[in-house]
DNA sequence: CATCGATTGTCACCCGATTGTGACCAGCAG
DNA sequence: CTGCTGGTCACAATCGGGTGACAATCGATG
């Protein structure tokens, strides 16, 4: 779990940090605000602990930046003052929740861990071809009930094959596609992984030849 | 909805659990805080109705230790003296909610109910594949009934695998999410780690590599 | 503060799977 | 029969992942 840590005084700034990597959280630290913002754009982070006031750009002013991005962070917003006030505020601006220090560290952990639990993103769907199933997303071909485990240089080209949802697909294209420059057009190999690819599918054949045109599913 | 009732007045005790059985709830009975805390242990209640005032471990106790160790049992504290300080005190030690004697029995059912609903939503961050069980509040992995104790990164990335529920993770993707901006991808670190963590799991084996793709769980 | 063990990152090396390659074979159309 | 397209096979080079050792660091403990 990826959490970036922004407080700008150094002694709680390294123990909330310190703190939370002994829960076993990935944690990067900045002390301001303008740090803030670039370091979200290079990385992807579960959860910001957010202090409000902060030098330079404040608090309030990275939280709205961040949800006018739409960034997926969530922001745990810290703040000296915890009034309902400042609480309706924070949540205004787009903060997901809310601590007024001092608080206690147990509390902290427990907040950013119920913030990091964001709902998964749902599987993409897995092709289907006859007893043929090709799962991109796990990465795994099943015929019928049987796996079928496959290089990737063939699990790419299935998968393309697929994609193309019947349509016959040329030696050419699917060089282009599956391969990279470096593939040299003037041999056999895609002729050979289709060979391999059809080996490893078994029977009933699956994968036809168009004569002059490639090959169909 | 499971109930355990730790009350040492005999008549009373029998009396709340008589009671919130007939209202369809399983309630479990004991004297004592230290029976309480085994019992905690033993089986995941919804609800802990917890006297204030036992003979050896108080129930403040009781209540403390129940918050230092996680656990997702609500606490409903009962007092003998209702005042505004007792129940800060209560709040502050970790219970859910609090009742002064004398108390209306419709109203402590109520409260039950109450923290049971409460109790529900946020209880179930566990995963779950085949025989092995992830906790990660608590930073628990079990084999089986077999308890496996794992490193802080193995942890990490272990979640992360589950989280992913089946899906290749790349190393790259594990290097992002479980480490902090200091790792060095040109190095063999996630592989090292993988390895590792397939030692402490032990037989069978449970994450599967995919070739160019990363590991799966 | 010193020490000891656990944890973690790094590297060198091993191994088997994968893949590109070309020689050769088979079927088919003209 | 001939020419063409596509299939098959064996071989070698390469690659990606696994393993074990080592050192630096961290953290708990006396």
């Amino acid at each position: 779990m990826r959490v970036l840590v922004v407080e700008d005084h150094q002694r709680l700034a390294t123990a909330i940090a310190g703190g939370l990597r002994h829960e076993g959280m990935a944690v990067d630290l900045v002390f301001d605000g303008a740090d803030a913002l670039t370091r979200t754009t290079i990385n992807d982070y579960d959860v910001v602990v957010l202090d409000r006031d902060l030098p330079g750009v404040h608090g309030d002013q990275v939280c709205r930046t961040l949800a006018d991005r739409r960034s997926p962070a969530r922001v745990l917003m810290l703040t000296a003052a915890d009034t309902i006030r400042d609480r309706v505020n924070g949540l205004e601006l787009g903060a997901d929740d809310y601590l007024g220090k001092p608080f206690d560290f147990s509390e902290l952990v427990a907040r950013v861990r119920a913030l990091a639990r964001r709902a998964s993103a749902p599987l993409p769907p897995a092709y289907a071809r006859g007893d043929l199933t090709l799962d991109p997303a796990r990465r795994i071909v099943s015929r019928g009930d049987r796996r079928v485990d496959l290089s990737p240089k063939e699990f790419a080209v299935l998968e393309h094959l697929l994609a193309a949802d019947g349509r016959a697909v040329s030696a050419e294209e699917l060089l282009e596609r599956v391969w990279d420059e470096a593939a040299n057009p003037f041999t056999t190999t895609v002729k050979t992984t289709i060979a391999r690819l059809r080996a490893r599918l078994g029977d009933p054949p699956l994968i036809e030849t168009v004569r002059e045109g490639g090959y169909r599913i």
